[in-house]
RNA sequence: GCGAGGGUAGCCAAGCCCGGUCAAAGGCGACAGACUCAAGAUCUGUUCUCGCAGGAGUCCCCCGGUUCAAAUCCGGGCCCUCGCACCA
């Protein structure tokens, strides 16, 4: 039979958002759960790997709405910044992959030419979101609260944010360097390259600029990465081709490229170019470094690239294999040489001086790479991967040699800084920013990289803040594990961070200065909050004008009193209040859960903004983090999986084969990769449950028996492992009990030769709900098959009682199982179809002495069992008390606690086993015959009777 | 480089935090049997090696260590994936 998921899933999601089920209101007294997951940016078309963990999300919801939590589970979506401008430009540029998925996904002519408006694109996709994926998935979001991070009342909250930042001294300013085009100002550098045409992977270095005093007193600025390496200097790069420019900066000369000193002209002010200067003048001249006042020669070389730092460059071949190179050609270069008036004393004056110490790398590495590499022309590719090589493991894993004064001993890494500070202080350094490659942007024009004297930044480095955030991490539930310890050096490293910017962004205007657009992590830290807000906004009882910072302190900070700040704010104080009662009843946040790459961005800041905004009952709870669901299309094909539109692969395996795939195919914490098969897997497994129940449900009257009882001891150990699993949220173990090893159990059942109608109800009434949180609408419409009303959804999950009585049932029927394994085991090694199968259940004497054995404290003492047990041995058996309690010790000191209490439990075995025997025959297809070992009047057949044990009694058939 | 995650039987994937219940759950695949005219579906069993009595051997990337005992803890190594900030 095949299920038609389709129209089960819209019948149901219909018939819930209808009931209203999935709305939220507090319910005073109650328990709560407020869970979110990271709304998703609106960027485009999402794939079934989103999917994984929204759908986990509204699984964990529903199992908490089932287990007596009032749950709020609302949505929204996150449009600041430049994703839906770089959609629309790509709609404006007639781009035929955008323009062909959006077709592709029914999307009319009219509605794609209005999606050249970035406000067109979010209104669209939001609408996809919610109706094509979320509600498509059935999930219990309270769509009442939907919001949108560019809705004018959303903005409202922001500018409270930011202003409870800065009364908390948290938004602090200073310079910073940005890309900017020359006519229009700030741009985006990602590789969207919404705001560029080219460059979109470029990055911005930060050089330092080394000035090299001239005979003239005027200074050759180097720019270098490696400011460190001062102390092996033996001359300095001029490109005789190049057109050197003089340039004064403050009281100074500077000498540099012409590309060079207009970047510059961006990065400081009063910047004056005088002339150009000739790089040949310089040839063969001398000029003094920095630090060490040591003089240099200048040599000619064509690698000074004019438009790469300041076009000027210093030499340290010791450790930079070009610079190295280019002494080696220079030497060979006798016309250059003559040229310039440079002699073969001058060049050998050159030669490497070691600096660095690098294990596994003699005192010159450059000399070494290169000479190991075969490189000896700078037009080499390889000199490359040689420098980085070198750069690499120099700077990560060496020390500064004795030849570098007071800095002998330190870590590169270290020096660098402390050498970069002492120059810059002493003026004898400054800085500079480059891009790593050229950039341009939509215009044509270059980016540059501009000093901009003002930036805003959150002072995340604050220590107080800082320490705060780390002590309560501490107490929240993080899961994986691994990430709650981690996240605390998260909190540690995270710096400031610049919270708002120029240029072409969406997004809420910085309320202390309207030039600034509040940047994209910054408006998305403390927004779990505002979904109580925003109910209240769409349904028009609050309006933004009203939504003043005397508003939001009232509501989240509980500040002034109601009366005044309604007058106030024009906000009617039932509203008001109204507003202030929900967010005390929800918050904080029990969790919120994102993907992997929110570990270092997203959730450290989301925790320290509500750490630094909100009073400390209100710091969020938990946080879960989930790995993706990767495309295996690579290797196939494009059509094989992962981009394959959500709609569409929703309705081929069904919404509830996707929920239940995502919730056991592997832990959250790991990648997985999506593969169809397996998805069709899960589809046939709840093809298989459905008839499975349906079979169960029509079992006949019959009287219970034992199998009755051990199927009900069953179900609730089943529960109580399941509440147990749903402690850690863990639905990979959840969903393998449900799905996987209760049917297995419901088919021992049968096999047991249970066909008890009322024990199968109590049975299905308890399974069918479990199935509820992950596959929903497979769930309801079982239930409704047991005639039941109004929704399995609404129903709730009883915490489990394990009973001693449970934990016995359970014991008996492992006693049946085992038995049943052994005497396959036999068959199968002595390959003999039995006819007749004795049974020899141990005698009592064992178990009082596995009784004793259990009561051991300590070190086991088998002498000393052994003679405490003599006395209650028969004499006849006395012999194998030994070798008994020999293996007995052994099984027991390996025994788990669980283990030890199953051992305790006590009961007949062979009256256990002769209630099984009709089963064991038809099992077997032969006679069986249950033999108390304490008979008199037993038969032992080959003597076998004396290797039973407790729980394993003693098997000889023929 | 820094930070994080990972490497488990033919494949996917639990277990590792809290060592012993682990030859290692579950799924897929494969093989055999049942049902069936047949196929499919479903159900049952098997699926590291050896074993004519329920057992033994070897095994969880590699090497070494701790321990009575290691897939699990510690040290070292090899390999893979991801994040690194103004891109959400």
């Amino acid at each position: 039979m095949s299920l038609d998921f389709y129209s089960i899933e819209a019948k149901w999601r219909k018939a819930w958002y209808d009931a209203r089920i999935n709305e939220s209101e507090p319910r005073p007294g109650k328990k709560k759960f407020f869970m979110i997951f990271a709304y998703p940016g609106v960027t485009g078309y999402m794939t079934v790997g989103h999917m994984r963990g929204y759908s986990v999300s509204d699984a964990i919801v529903r199992y908490k709405k089932m287990t007596g939590h009032e749950v709020l589970f609302p949505v929204g979506t996150h449009a600041t910044g430049n994703g839906a401008i770089s959609f629309a430009r790509k709609i404006e540029r007639g781009e035929q992959y955008t323009i062909e998925s959006l077709k592709a996904n029914g999307v009319s002519e009219e509605q794609i030419s209005k999606m050249t408006d970035p406000m067109e694109v979010i209104k669209f996709f939001n609408q996809v979101y919610v109706n094509e994926y979320w509600k498509r998935f059935g999930f219990l979001s309270d769509w009442r609260r939907f919001t949108c991070t560019i809705w004018p009342d959303y903005s409202r909250f922001i500018e409270w944010q930011m202003k409870k930042l800065m009364a908390a001294g948290l938004l602090i300013q200073r310079p910073y360097y940005a890309p900017a085009c020359v006519e229009h100002g700030p741009v985006a550098i990602d590789p969207s390259e919404t705001d560029i045409s080219k460059g979109g992977n470029a990055e911005t270095l930060e050089y330092s600029l080394l000035k090299f005093e001239f005979e003239d007193g005027r200074k050759l600025v180097a720019a270098t990465l490696r400011p460190e390496t001062v102390f092996g200097l033996t001359n300095f790069w001029v490109n005789p081709e190049v057109e050197y420019v003089d340039v004064q900066v403050g009281g100074e000369i500077w000498v540099m490229s012409r590309p060079a000193s207009d970047k510059l002209k961006f990065q400081k002010d009063g910047i004056v170019v005088k002339g150009s200067a000739d790089g040949a003048s310089l040839m063969g001249k001398r000029c003094k470094a920095p630090f060490t006042g040591k003089m240099i020669p200048i040599f000619p070389s064509a690698l000074c690239d004019p438009n790469v730092g300041s076009g000027l460059v210093m030499s340290v071949p010791s450790d930079a294999p070009v610079d190295w190179i280019g002494l080696v050609e220079l030497r060979r270069d006798k016309a250059a040489l003559e040229r310039f008036g440079i002699t073969d004393e001058m060049i050998e004056g050159a030669s490497p001086i070691p600096i660095i110490d690098t294990p596994g790398w003699g005192p010159l590495p450059a000399v070494e790479i290169t000479e190991k590499m075969g490189i000896d022309s700078l037009s080499d590719p390889r000199l490359e991967d040689a420098t980085k090589e070198v750069y690499k493991t120099g700077f990560h894993t060496g020390t500064m040699n004795s030849a570098c004064g007071e800095f002998a001993g330190q870590h590169v890494e270290q020096a660098k800084d402390s050498i970069r500070t002492a120059m810059l202080e002493s003026g004898q350094a400054d800085l500079f920013y480059d891009l790593s490659e050229e950039v341009l942007c939509r215009c044509g024009n270059k980016v540059v990289v501009k000093r901009i004297p003002d930036q805003w930044f959150i002072d995340y480095a604050n220590p107080g803040l800082t320490a705060r955030s780390k002590e309560h991490a501490l107490t929240m539930k993080i899961l994986p594990t691994e990430y709650h310890e981690n996240i605390q050096s998260v909190l540690e490293w995270y710096k400031e961070r610049a919270c708002v910017r120029l240029g072409n962004w969406l997004g809420t205007r910085f309320p202390f200065d309207k030039r600034w657009i509040i940047e994209a992590i910054a408006d998305s830290t403390l927004y779990p909050a505002y979904y109580v807000v925003s109910k209240y906004v769409n349904d028009g009882s609050l309006k933004p004008d009203g939504m003043t910072e005397e508003f939001f302190d009232y509501v989240f900070l509980g500040k002034g009193d109601g009366a005044s700040v309604s007058k106030a704010t024009g906000v009617p104080l039932v509203v008001l209040d109204r507003v202030k009662s929900d967010f005390e009843y929800w918050y904080p946040l029990d969790i919120n859960l994102g993907g992997k790459e929110h570990m270092t961005v997203h959730f450290p800041v989301f925790l320290m903004n509500h750490v630094a905004v909100l009073r400390p009952q209100h710091w969020p709870r938990g946080i879960m983090v989930n790995w993706y669901i990767t495309s295996a299309a690579g290797k196939i094909s494009k059509s094989k999986g992962g981009a394959q539109p959500i709609p569409a692969t929703a309705k081929r395996f069904g919404v509830d084969a996707m929920r239940l795939f995502y919730a056991h195919v592997a832990s959250l914490f790991v990648d997985v990769a999506w593969e169809d098969e397996k998805v069709d897997g899960y589809k046939d497994r709840l093809e298989r449950i459905w008839s499975l129940v349906n079979e169960l449900k029509e079992a006949p009257e019959d009287a219970p028996s034992a199998v009755d009882r051990w199927l009900d001891a069953r179900m609730e150990s089943r529960l109580g492992q399941l509440h147990e699993s749903m402690e850690d949220y863990d639905l990979r173990s959840y969903t393998n009990t449900v799905y996987f090893e209760i049917p297995q159990d419901l088919r021992w059942y049968g096999r047991r030769g249970g066909r008890n109608r009322a024990t199968m109800l109590r049975a299905l009434e308890t399974w069918v709900p479990l199935m509820a949180p992950v596959t929903p609408h497979f769930a309801e419409e079982l239930w409704q098959e047991l005639g039941k009303r109004p929704f399995v959804s609404v129903e709730q999950i009883r915490p489990a009682d394990i009973t001693e009585k449970v934990r016995l049932e359970e014991a008996k029927e492992r006693l049946v199982g085992r038995l049943v394994e052994d005497i396959s085991e036999i068959a199968k090694v002595t390959e003999m179809k039995p006819k007749k199968v004795f049974v020899m259940t141990s005698p009592r004497w064992k178990m009082e002495v596995r009784r004793m054995a259990l009561e051991q404290t300590g070190k086991a003492d088998a002498s000393a069992l052994i003679k405490a047990a003599m006395p209650k041995v028969p004499a006849d058996a006395r012999r194998d008390v030994p070798g008994y309690v020999k293996d007995l010790l052994s099984d027991v000191s390996k025994a788990s606690a669980a283990d030890r209490d199953n051992m305790s439990l006590d009961f007949d075995e062979a009256a256990t086993i002769a209630d099984a025997k009709p089963f064991l025959s038809s099992e077997f297809g032969c006679d069986f015959d249950v033999v108390p070992a304490d008979d008199p009047n037993r038969t032992d057949p080959k003597g076998k009777a004396r290797f039973a044990r407790p729980g394993r009694p003693a098997v000889y058939m023929e």
